[in-house]
DNA sequence: CCGGCGATATGAAACGTTACATATGCTATG
DNA sequence: CATAGCATATGTAACGTTTCATATCGCCGG
């Protein structure tokens, strides 16, 4: 009886796909004269003569053996798999979370399973009952259903929005960072500010970026101007204001903080387009600060979150041993990177 | 005994996590007073009398109750799961492929697993080994080692790159798409065209982007330069080549294409530096129509790729119950937009 | 009224592990 | 030399499903 599984490279043509049951621990055992028991012992690490680890050994590479994951998840109510959920991996900023959660996941022997829900609260929690019957070992969430219902035993992080102070949040300091771009730009020489925002109808963290610039600016004794966006409006509203507060070729606000980078860029844009120059009549600054962007010759000046720190720091958390007692919200430093808007 | 499971509302405060074990079959058998076997037939959709089944699913709604995917798929051998091995979510041409893999394959009832490999070969197999010892359903691959070693009874669908023909790849018509670029450029008054080339050190199936241009301006009598860079080193070449191949204040060439449209945006930039415009001295074709980058105000005339039609194929060709004669390369057709940096 | 048939429910075995109680072989001790 | 004590291997019983052979039931024809 011929159990080995071969193994084939991608470029090799196999015509013979004959199908041949995947070796078991039993067959292992079998073939290296050693009880059950032992095989198991081997690969989890546990003592062992060393005379017998070396004749499993051998065996389970004679024969291509592979745990399988099913049986021993089932096993031990472990499956060393987490879920993350995310609205839409298009999307920059979540895609540079995703990646770096998925590798420090990976880094500690987690599987990453990725569900996306397009930020419809319904698809969150089918993801969340679709990840609890695949028994992974916890959830680490960016969802905005105030409503979802997850097993409490279920390890869960949420990234960038409070639930609770049982569940743990992690996020970077958006109002602090709207206190720094106030702090640049008043600094830079800018006395007439403007705060503009687009995004979802329902409010997230990023909002006390908005609370930040206004708070920094007020208590600088200068007063804000703020207009705040929903998605479904589009960019034309902002076009409008912006040319109807030109006065003799004068615009009325001199330095202005958008919400992310990807709207600095519209913005700036738009400021092109209407005989303004950035960054000598207007200085201009967004939030992010995505490595990507920069990549892709997209630059602007920006406070920067630190994503990877995001990732790390929820995976952290997710996977602490003592979980009694887990900070209910943590948050990020940002910092500030100029990048041609302003005048450093 | 109570083993209903009680759901939370992630705003919920539950300090009683207490340890009750979650509900099984055997736990719904005995509330619905009907057998094992009845149960699971209920919950696989198999023929149960009427009123059987309402009993059992009034129990499971009573007890909480999920199937355990692992006990299932132990049994099944199936576990409607895939994995998704890509170099880095952070690029968004993978990231949206990412984004449409995902949902079609949740839209049939699949899981997403998620490796990233950073480029790197041996990555790349430890995932192929992870994702096999987890039992997936298939793996579909955005690979560089060209001699990963793979489960041959294990479906594998290659994104983008092609390696034996027992080995589904998919991809958009590059070859076409230089094709289409050359003719654009041609048409729109161009007659000294340049191909721009930045990317891996591995050849791959973008390169087919040039060998396409490159073709259709030969096809035409028309002879074409072209600069291919890796990724090693940097942009700042194509600075210097093109400085060095302005005359008197013209540059000589009047048509590029870029193999990317990051490219695209990264010349542009340079262009204008050198006092060149864009459209008017020099026209400028990309690659990719990442919707995304539009969205984020990033906009190049370019070839655009049906990633969303790449990932469905790429998932339909996966779950393809019907194995024995699938095709060994799909082309899908690639399309021209113009988007400012062309004459139309 | 009985035997047989079709339909449907039942319960045990198996999937590939882990974990625990037991067996085995050694060494050290009185 | 007998044996307590230790270390290490063994084998079996779960884990929560599915599946299949068997049991049960109601119904119809003879």
């Amino acid at each position: 009886m011929e159990l080995s599984v071969k193994h084939f490279t991608l470029c090799e043509v196999n015509s013979m796909k004959q199908k041949e049951n995947a070796p078991t621990m039993k067959d292992v055992a079998r073939e290296a004269s050693v009880a059950l028991g032992t095989v198991s012992k081997v690969f989890n690490n546990l003592h062992v003569g060393e005379d017998y680890r070396r004749r499993v050994e051998e065996a389970a590479k004679r024969l291509g053996y592979q745990v399988n994951s099913y049986a021993r998840g089932l096993k031990t109510n472990r499956t060393y798999s987490v879920a993350l959920i995310l609205p839409d991996v298009t999307n920059p900023f979540f895609s540079t979370l995703a990646q770096g959660i998925c590798s420090a996941l990976s880094q500690k022997g987690y599987r990453t399973i990725l569900s996306t829900t397009a930020y419809d609260p319904e698809a969150e929690q089918r993801c969340i009952q679709m990840v609890q019957q695949n028994k992974v070992d916890g959830i680490i969430g960016l969802t905005y259903n105030p409503a979802l219902e997850v097993d409490p035993q279920l390890p869960y992080v949420s990234i960038d929005r409070y639930f609770s102070p049982s569940v743990p949040c992690v996020s970077s300091d958006n109002f602090g960072g709207g206190q720094l771009a106030a702090g640049k730009l008043l600094e830079l020489g800018c006395t007439r500010p403007l705060f503009l925002r687009i995004g979802s109808k329902v409010p997230g963290e990023s909002d006390k970026r908005g609370d930040g610039f206004e708070s920094a600016c007020r208590q600088r004794g200068i007063s804000c101007t703020s207009l705040r966006l929903c998605d479904e409006e589009g960019y034309a509203p902002f076009q409008d204001f912006l040319a109807s507060h030109i006065e003799e070729g004068r615009l009325a606000f001199d330095g202005i903080f958008c919400v992310t980078d990807a709207l600095a860029v519209h913005i700036r844009a738009m400021l092109c387009e209407l005989g303004l120059r950035v960054p000598e009549d207007v200085q201009l600054i967004g939030f992010d600060g995505i490595r990507r962007f920069a990549e892709d010759g997209f630059i602007c000046s920006t406070i920067i979150q630190p994503i990877e720190r995001i990732a790390e720091t929820g995976v952290e958390l997710l996977l602490r041993e003592d979980r009694s007692n887990l900070p209910s919200l943590v948050c990020l430093p940002v910092s500030y990177a100029p990048g041609g808007t302003t005048k450093e």
